[in-house]
Order: C-alpha cells, then sequence, then structure tokens
DNA sequence: GAGACGTGGAA
DNA sequence: TTTCCAAGTCT
C-alpha cells in the first residue's frame, strides 16, 4: 500500500465531498460530540434534522445537563437506540460539573455513552488529536486497502492517519465508506483510492469484509389496546425503553372491542405484527395512567404507540 | 464475548 | 416481501 497516495487522495476527496453535513460547519467540541453520538449505528439523513432540533433546542451543554429528561427523550423519539439520549444527559452533567468540554482523549472516554471510536471522532475532529476512529466504515475500507480480512485495522488505520489532520482524515475514510465503498455493491469506479486498493486489484471487495452469522428473526403477535375516556387515553409506562409511555397490551380484566388497524413493527431480532384494538375496563391497572389525547405530542412517546395512534386517526377522519 | 438495544432506507 | 445493516456502547 502507498500510504502517502492513499492519504493524499482520500483527504483530497472528502475536502470536495459532501460538504453540506451541518456538523462540518463547526468546531464546537460539544455539537461535535452530539452529532458522534446521533451517528451511532444511524444514517446521516436520519440524523440531520434530529442534530438540527437538538441543537436549536439545546445549543450549549448546560443547556442540556439542566433539562427534564423527558424532554431529552421526546427530542430524541423516532431516533433510536435510546440509551444514547440518557447517557448524553448524564455525561452533559459530568461535563458541566468538571467545568467545561474534556479536552483529552481519556477524558472524552471516560463520558457515559462514548467507547473507543466516538472518542477518537470527538479528539481528533474538535481538537486534532491524533486518534484513528475506528467504525463500521473504516473496518471495512481498511481491509478492502490490505486485501485482507485479518489485518489489524486499528494499527493500519493509524498509520494511514494523517499526522497533520487526523480529524479531517477520520471523517474523510468515514464518508468514502459511506458513501462510496458500500458494503454490497462497492462504487469502485468513483473512488479515489481504488489505484491503490488490494481487493480491488484482486477483485475480492465483494467478499470483504466477510459476511458475519446473522441472528434468526423472531416473529410476535400482539395487540396494542385503545382505552379512552373522556377525551382522554390510557397509557402505561414501556417495560422496554424506561422514561416512554405505551399503549397497553391485554391485561387481566380488560374487554376487548372492535379492531382498528394493524401494523408492523421490528425491533433488533424481533418483528412484531400488532392489531391495534379497542378495550375497556373497569378499574384501571396500577402503573397505567391517564392521558389527555390533545397532550400526547408532549411525552415521550414510544414509536409503536405512535404507529398505532396513526391508523387510528385515520379511522376517526374516515369511520 | 455474545446479546441487547431502534429505526428506516435500499436492494 | 424479506433481508441487510448503518459514524457503537454497555452488560
Amino acid at each position: 500500500m502507498d500510504q502517502a497516495a492513499i492519504r493524499r487522495k482520500l483527504t483530497r476527496w472528502y475536502d470536495r465531498a459532501r460538504r453540506d453535513l451541518p456538523w462540518r460547519r463547526t468546531s464546537d467540541p460539544y455539537a461535535i460530540w452530539v452529532s458522534e453520538i446521533m451517528l451511532q449505528q444511524t444514517r446521516v439523513v436520519a440524523v440531520i434534522p434530529y442534530y438540527e432540533r437538538f441543537l436549536k433546542r439545546f445549543p450549549r451543554v448546560e443547556d442540556l445537563a439542566q433539562a427534564a429528561e423527558a424532554e431529552v427523550l421526546s427530542l430524541w423519539s423516532g431516533l433510536g437506540y435510546y440509551s444514547r439520549a440518557r447517557n448524553m444527559q448524564k455525561a452533559a452533567r459530568q461535563i458541566v460539573e468538571a467545568g467545561g468540554f474534556p479536552r483529552d482523549y481519556e477524558s472524552i472516554r471516560a463520558l457515559a455513552g462514548v467507547g473507543d471510536y466516538t472518542a477518537a471522532a470527538v479528539a481528533s475532529i474538535a481538537f486534532g488529536l491524533p486518534h484513528a476512529a475506528i467504525d463500521g466504515n473504516v473496518r471495512r475500507v481498511v481491509m478492502r486497502l490490505a486485501g485482507d480480512p485479518s489485518v489489524d485495522v486499528g494499527a493500519t488505520a493509524t498509520q494511514l492517519m494523517s499526522r497533520r489532520d487526523p480529524g479531517r482524515w477520520n471523517q474523510g475514510v468515514m464518508e468514502l465508506g459511506a458513501v462510496v465503498c458500500l458494503p454490497r455493491e462497492p462504487l469502485c469506479a468513483g473512488c479515489p483510492v481504488s489505484g491503490e486498493c488490494e481487493a480491488h486489484r484482486l477483485g475480492i471487495q465483494r467478499n470483504l469484509p466477510p459476511p458475519k452469522k446473522k441472528p434468526a428473526i423472531v416473529r410476535k403477535e400482539r395487540s396494542l389496546l385503545v382505552i379512552r375516556r373522556k377525551g382522554r387515553i390510557l397509557l402505561t409506562p414501556s417495560a422496554r425503553v424506561s422514561g416512554f409511555w405505551e399503549l397497553p397490551e391485554v391485561f387481566p380484566g380488560v374487554r376487548l372491542g372492535t379492531k382498528l388497524g394493524a401494523f408492523r413493527h421490528a425491533i433488533t431480532n424481533s418483528q412484531y405484527y400488532f392489531e391495534v384494538r379497542e378495550a375497556r375496563i373497569a378499574t384501571r391497572p396500577r402503573e397505567c395512567r391517564w392521558w389527555d389525547e390533545n397532550k400526547l405530542g408532549e411525552i415521550p412517546l414510544s414509536t409503536a404507540a405512535k404507529k398505532a395512534l396513526r391508523c387510528l386517526n385515520a379511522s376517526s377522519i374516515a369511520p
């Protein structure tokens, strides 16, 4: 591998690619950190509106530290991996207590919800520190450049990394992986470093990284209940995602009514088939609460509950 | 170290 | 329609 050529061509390519990403326009470590947390296992197009809404509401880390958890979760609702939001607020309070955003790798790594990848990304992008950020994109790009699935990705990425601008390099490799060096069908014709790529030379780029075995999808059928009384609707605290509210499922003493709709909802390795059904109760289960139907926008509602309420609204418009 | 954790877009 | 999996972290 001609490392210098790879470094030069790839950073030059990155300087011209995707200049519109909102987090490329900031040098605020807090904003960069927010973007990196949101981008964990989440596509750029999904993150952009959340990122902008989040920073508008919480422009400074102090604002996030002082916010109510329910509001943070509301702003996060729909993004997934909600422990990220809770950890972020925990970390925001750590930061405020420490008197400012941490400025070295170890201190950044110590924040709640920040692992090796995010610490390296923030340290390099916000502070120019020479830490290679290793994510799924970097693993794929490095394995392909080396043409070898057993290559030491961390060591190779560190060797390749620009010492002059580690943040630009890290983002460049990730961006290349995201838009050119795609997992299934890499766009080698448009790749700035295909001439330096060993996998491309050997024609094995589609086989790298080797496929991982997938756990079986479990299918589950459930009912979500719409129990209304005087403009209010019964919700139960989410058992899965604490801080969120759900429509109740079947429980002892409930009387089921007509079916209002159905939808699918996938959660990790489970594929749920939900039917939405009217229901009535004599006594309210202890954990449940009545919520004003006009104020549901103000509380953290699970995505499944939102989908269910959507078919509810559709049916009330066209009964 | 395997498994859990969310969601939605692309193939 | 189903399958894959994305700027990972935590337990």
